[in-house]
DNA sequence: AGCACGCCGACT
DNA sequence: GTCGGCGTGCTC
């Protein structure tokens, strides 16, 4: 065995008193859900230092992971004999800068793995091995022995830069032996092409569009406070249409101009939203900047981590999890949208990106913006505690007006039966579309109707594996349910009763909207867009792109529609049902109403022409709909703010849930107990639970959820370990930690 | 994450 | 009598 005669070697080694023969010992942290670094012995030689890359025998495997920092104070003596040897140094640029320390902190914090928190900094597999060997082919200037009709067409197809064999042939429609044969004869070049292409520099001062004086004043506050030494968060607060992008774009320009190694990445909520703003980017500095997110390819994902690792990419534009890149040298964060609930990572390691952007700000020193036409109380309280800077940018760009938001009392003002638009809000849209304007409906429910019931039993259609309700879609005549996918055809009988007929559908969703739109304005152009009728971010493109240039008089919209996207002819938005989003005891419920509904209202009137929007409520009385209606944002999040501080409830208390999932419901039932007498007893943290999570039964799996709240001042995960530690899993229950949990589920 | 070790049901 | 199910535990 190989590696038995490495560590023989080595151990041999240690017994010389040379220098240069001296054997080390090494942390190494592999990127598997493991809690510790493991120690191994390697050649001092091979001058191993915290953050680099080596591979390492790992039980029958070789893994590659990264050198670990020894824990403070760690016994400096080792028996060699237990210790495998590290099997190779990868040449990979080390892990650099802030990102170990962040790292372990992120672990610490969310109660994961050390490891698994690693894996996020180690997205693509492959990037460690080296390089594939691949080569192209360019015009030699020589010409072949023989020339024939197909090999001319491969030296025309031949370029400036080097195109491989497949390429070639693809551009010429010759055989790859062409190409070969072309090369053997002396007419093509072979040369050693770089896989991972650099990406270019961006131009902080590529031409483009003056910044208005309320945005430059804006930037130039903005870029004060991101210059400052050791900078605080700054939240860039702009109403929405205030141009913001372009003010922290300035501050970014800004880094790149005056730091010429600084790299920069600018987190984003969607990936949907990904295309269009990256085309932005470009525009702005003239370059391309690196994207990130979940769904690109693999070869593009270890050319971004590459560039990233060694430096080069100096712009990156990601999804939630560019945060974990491993950045050379990252000195600026922006997080856009940064209220979005998209940034809570809820598989794997849940964490919160924005949250955790701000902790690698801070290890790093270096700023981090957080922008927002709506900001999260959180951060509108860290603010007012003057833990983070704020710069606001207040009127709308180009003299656009904010629409004239109003509410539709829906207990006296309501649709007649059978009808789901107020009478007020029909008259909105025919004003809308008489006056030559667009309309959108709003009604963030996919499908006909979330509810389908039997109205001879009155058994509620459920999926099979799951406490969840099926969602009548009917442009496929199916049951779906919406948060496992699973899906039926809608049968013509109760299954429970067998009643033929009666399974009724109850409320709306977006197809039913567009359905009474029909029926009122049939001569009308309407679409529908939701994740249903635009399955794809091109899809989604084309109906949004029809929209802005007027050829749909009525979209009826899911919150696909919410952010991002401007239509210049739209004067009226209706909101069908604004109190959806507040029933279910979510305690950011009303705040996300606020936040979606705001920018949803904010689509109407954002060129020159007026927009108006009402919302129809059962509660207009309550604090969101008050705020929606007369747009005071900041008496809406004082009383959030104040509702939240006599519960205790975050930003202050903290709260963490655990949940404990098995298929065994028996084992869980029996864990769920044992847990809760374990219970510790402590100053400040109530316990609530166990309680049968939301949607009990999920995919077959049954799931039980504890509550923890404490105050501010109590160290949770000290509290949680403490409690954890006592009770052993069995191996069918697992169980999941989330730090300040975002849904309950 | 892998992978082995270890105890209980249907097969050559 | 064995093959193999996946529950449990370990990897420097």
């Amino acid at each position: 065995m190989p590696e038995e005669q490495a560590r023989e070697e080595l151990q041999a080694q240690m017994a010389l008193p040379m220098a240069e023969n001296a054997v080390m010992r090494v942390k190494v942290l592999f990127p598997l859900p493991l809690f510790q670094a493991f120690d191994y012995l390697a050649p001092a030689e091979m001058g191993l230092s915290p953050g680099d890359w080596v591979a390492a025998p790992f039980g029958r495997n070789v893994f590659y992971g990264v050198v670990w920092p020894a824990d403070a104070g760690e016994n400096e003596e080792f028996d060699a004999s237990k210790l495998k040897a590290v099997a190779e140094k990868v040449g990979a640029p080390p892990l650099a800068g802030e990102i170990l320390d962040f790292l372990a902190w992120v672990a610490a914090y969310t109660m994961f793995p050390l490891g698994s928190v690693l894996r996020l900094s180690m997205r693509s597999g492959e990037a460690l091995a080296p390089p594939q060997g691949l080569f192209g082919y360019r015009a030699s200037g020589a010409a072949p022995d023989r020339m024939t009709a197909q090999r001319e067409a491969v030296l025309e197809a031949a370029g400036e830069g080097a195109l491989t064999a497949k390429e070639l042939a693809e551009k010429s429609g010759a055989s790859e032996g062409v190409v070969r044969g072309l090369a053997k004869a002396g007419a093509l070049t072979e040369e050693r092409i770089d896989p991972d292409p650099p990406f270019a520099e961006p131009n902080p001062d590529a031409p483009s569009r003056p910044l208005s004086p309320e945005q430059r004043a804006a930037a130039d506050a903005l870029i004060e406070k991101i210059s400052a030494p050791s900078p605080s968060p700054v939240l860039l607060d702009g109403v929405t249409g205030s141009g913001k992008t372009e003010v922290y774009l300035d501050a970014v320009a800004h880094v790149l101009r005056t730091q010429p190694d600084a790299q920069i990445v600018i987190l984003i909520p969607e990936i949907a939203l990904t295309l269009p703003f990256l085309k932005r980017i470009e525009e702005r500095f003239g370059a391309e900047p690196a994207a990130w997110h979940s769904d690109i390819s693999s070869a593009a994902r270890r050319r971004v981590w590459r560039r990233v690792i060694e430096g080069n990419a100096r712009l990156v534009v990601g999804a939630r999890s560019a945060l974990f890149l491993p950045y050379k040298n990252l000195r600026l964060i922006v997080v856009d949208e940064e209220h979005e609930s998209a940034y809570k990572q809820e598989d794997g390691v849940i964490y919160q990106a924005r949250d955790m952007a701000v902790v690698r700000g801070a290890r790093g020193k270096f700023p981090v913006v957080l922008a927002s036409a709506t900001p999260s109380l959180e951060t509108v309280v860290n603010v007012d505690q003057g833990r983070y800077d704020i710069v606001r940018l207040e009127s709308r760009f180009g003299g656009a007006q904010l629409p004239d938001v109003r509410l539709v009392d829906m207990r006296h003002d309501g649709p007649e039966p059978g009808s789901w638009l107020s009478p007020q809000l029909v008259d909105g849209v025919n004003q809308a579309i008489g006056s030559g304007g667009q309309a959108l409906l709003f009604l963030n429910r996919r499908g006909y109707a979330p509810l389908t019931i039997c109205r001879r039993c009155g058994h509620r259609m459920k999926a099979p594996d799951s406490d969840t309700f099926l969602v009548e879609h009917r442009f496929e005549n199916k049951l779906v349910c919406h948060h496992t996918g699973f899906s039926m055809p809608k049968p013509d009988a109760c299954p429970v009763c067998n009643a033929v007929g009666s399974l009724a559908p109850c409320g709306p969703g977006v197809e039913r909207i567009a359905e009474e739109a029909a029926q009122r304005w049939p001569n009308a152009r309407r679409a529908v867009l939701s994740s249903d009728t635009a399955p794809s971010p091109s899809q989604m493109r084309a109906i949004l792109d029809l929209m802005r240039d007027g050829g749909i008089d009525i979209l009826i919209a899911t919150q696909i529609v919410a952010k991002g996207h401007n239509f210049p002819n739209l004067t009226f938005v209706g909101v069908v049902d604004a109190d959806m989003g507040l029933a279910g005891g979510d305690l950011r419920a009303a705040e996300r109403t606020y936040q979606l509904l705001n920018q949803v209202a904010g689509r109407a009137g954002r060129s020159e022409k007026a927009g108006r929007a009402l919302l129809q409520t059962f509660a207009p009385e309550t604090a969101v709909m008050q705020a929606l209606a007369g747009g005071d944002r900041d008496d809406f999040l004082a009383a959030e703010a104040q509702s939240r501080m006599d519960l205790g409830f975050p930003p202050y208390g903290r709260l963490a849930a655990i949940i404990l999932r098995s298929s065994n419901e028996k084992l869980l039932q029996d864990s769920a107990i044992e847990h809760r007498n374990a219970i510790p007893r402590a100053d400040g943290v109530e316990v609530w639970g166990p309680a049968p999570a939301p949607f009990y039964r999920l995919r077959g799996e049954a799931r039980m959820r504890f509550l923890v709240k404490t105050r501010r001042d109590v160290h949770v995960q000290g509290f949680l370990n403490a409690w954890l530690k006592k009770v052993k899993l069995p191996g069918a229950v697992r169980r999941v930690v989330d730090i300040d949990p975002y849904t309950f589920l």
